[in-house]
RNA sequence: GGUCCGUUGGUCAAGCGGUUAAGACAUCGCCCUUUCACGGCGGUAUCACGGGUUCGAUUCCCGUACGGACUACCA
């Protein structure tokens, strides 16, 4: 039974980077019909933010990657928020301590600064002197009584390697020497990133930790502490990076501008695209398909399809794909999430809009195989609104020689005593063409700038049923 | 600096010793459309470099270059 971990830390908003560890987790668990456990890694009092953690429900929830267990709903392996379960920590540091893994320091941070300092400025790489290895468990006690604050720290062995199999690197060998003696529980009493996950992945049953590629080489140090416990390692699977689209090969971070999941939805992607365009941000299922579900997905991801090298964010392409899923959607789906948009532009109130649904529906119909996305909607709909027309400066031309009047007159006359159908609108440019003798573009052109006041725009069909005899009489008749 | 990882077109990528080196985005051209799009068809463009191994390397090995991650009482 596979069972996969989310454990983000409520430090902030769900960003794109976050979303697709999210994402793989869940796929990686729910392709085996496993289960996807939600845990907060809240271990930072320094870095807590107000909201945060139910800001991590609602966006999970609203991408559909539904948990199984998580601290909202619980679970056989709770409690699932880290501040929680400071007792099981220190349960298992208790016997990492008692089997000489793990060591009692009580050096200030000053000393590590300057320790650190010290090595830097000789060029080597700092680690923890192990100064205090040699503090004895009974001069330790009398220290704490005394109201000195230690952190405990691994015995890292310092000769031999450690190796561990990576799910997409492969094998993967570290020196000893190079691992520094960690901090497992903090002074203030909290464990590390580190150790808390060891500890939870444990106790959670957790058999694939997926995660970053940036914790590849901190992976070592885990597995000793899991060696250490005499526990086995869950399988580990380190997610390759995305980058920015600036060519500089960094990674794309929080910082870079718009990239969280409200910036997305507010912007007017959905958030099927999104999920879509990040799932192939370092995973290729292999065929000519690319456009899946999130069900499609589950089915078809599979763990040997992720790539090693980072991959790069490309606008383009979430800006296509959000563009096939506008016009893929349900009509009533992309009209009802337009709304908000209309509302902002001031082209109708959410009453209104609730009244004229079905009529919204056609105007969003005619105008959503222009667009990239929702908010770009309005825009191109706006020529549908009220009963005035503002004509462009480059159509105007068309509206100057007589034959434009002409067809333009013989329009209305058309329009004032026929019903508007489909059918009126199939026939209605032919009988003008032979009472007038106008063709081609002298014909159609007059008309759509007379009514739209542009020399584009959704099919002349669709622009008499939407806007309708009195509205098409009211902007052609002057 | 040290350790580790990566490198197929502008971008995402398939490939897993023998291929005309898939496909998608972008780009260009054509078709469709009496508009703009959508859609369809087609073009341009890729194995970082140098050594091996092999009858044969994009594929395996070793270097080099370049890029990145890590190097906290942050996760």
């Amino acid at each position: 039974m596979v069972r996969t971990r989310f454990a983000p830390s409520p430090t902030g908003y769900m960003h794109l980077g976050n979303i697709r560890s999210a994402l793989y987790t869940y796929l990686i668990a729910k392709k085996d019909n496993g289960t996807f456990v939600l845990r907060i890694e809240d271990t930072d009092r320094n870095r807590y933010v107000e909201g945060a953690i139910d800001k991590i429900y609602s966006d999970l929830a609203y991408l559909g990657f539904n948990w199984d267990e998580g601290p909202d709903i619980g679970g056989d392996f709770g409690p699932y928020i880290q501040s929680e379960r400071r007792e099981i920590y220190h349960k298992y540091v208790n016997r990492l301590l008692e089997s000489g893994h793990a060591y009692y320091c009580f050096c200030s941070e000053e000393r590590l600064e300057n320790l650190r300092e010290e090595y830097t400025k000789k060029g080597l790489n700092f680690m923890y002197d192990g100064l205090c290895k040699g503090v004895s468990m009974e001069e330790a006690k009398k220290r704490m009584e005394a109201g000195e604050k230690p952190v405990i720290r691994f015995k890292m062995p310092k000769v031999g390697t450690t190796s561990y199999h990576d799910e997409i690197f492969g094998e993967l060998t570290f020196a000893n020497s190079e691992l520094d003696d960690i901090v497992l529980i903090k002074s203030d009493g909290y464990p590390t990133y580190n150790f808390a996950n060891v500890v939870d992945d444990t106790e959670m049953k957790i058999t694939h930790v997926v995660r970053g590629n940036e914790y590849i080489s901190s992976t070592p140090k885990y597995k000793l502490i899991y060696d250490a416990l005499g526990l086995p390692m869950p399988t580990v699977v380190h997610l390759p990076m995305v980058n920015k689209p600036d060519g500089s090969g960094k990674k794309l971070g929080k910082r870079d501008g718009d990239v969280t999941l409200d910036q997305y939805i507010e912007k007017g992607y959905l958030k099927e695209a999104v999920i879509n365009f990040i799932s192939l941000l370092g995973w290729s299922p292999g065929g000519e398909e690319e456009i899946f579900t999130l069900e499609e997905l589950v089915s078809r991801f599979h763990i040997k399809g992720i790539s090693k090298s980072p991959a790069v964010y490309d606008q383009n392409k979430l800006n296509w794909m959000n563009g096939i899923y506008i016009r893929k959607e349900p009509i009533e789906e992309i009209t009802t999430l337009s709304v908000p948009y209309f509302v902002k532009e001031g082209l109708l109130t959410e009453k209104e809009a609730e009244e004229r649904m079905e009529w919204l529906k056609m105007v969003v119909e005619a105008v959503r195989k222009n667009v990239i996305t929702l908010s770009e909607i309005p825009e191109h709909a706006k020529i549908f609104f009220g009963d005035s027309v503002v004509i462009e400066e480059e159509a105007k031309e068309v509206l100057e020689p007589e034959s434009a009047k002409t067809v333009i007159k013989a329009f209305c006359d058309k329009v004032k005593t026929n019903e508007i159908t489909e059918e009126f609108g199939k026939t209605v440019f032919k009988e003008i063409q032979t009472e007038t003798g106008i063709k081609g573009k002298e014909l159609y052109m007059p008309i759509r700038v007379a009514l739209t006041g542009q020399c584009h725009g959704p099919e002349m069909l669709e622009i008499l049923m939407i806007l309708g005899k009195e509205n098409m009489l009211k902007r052609a008749e002057r």
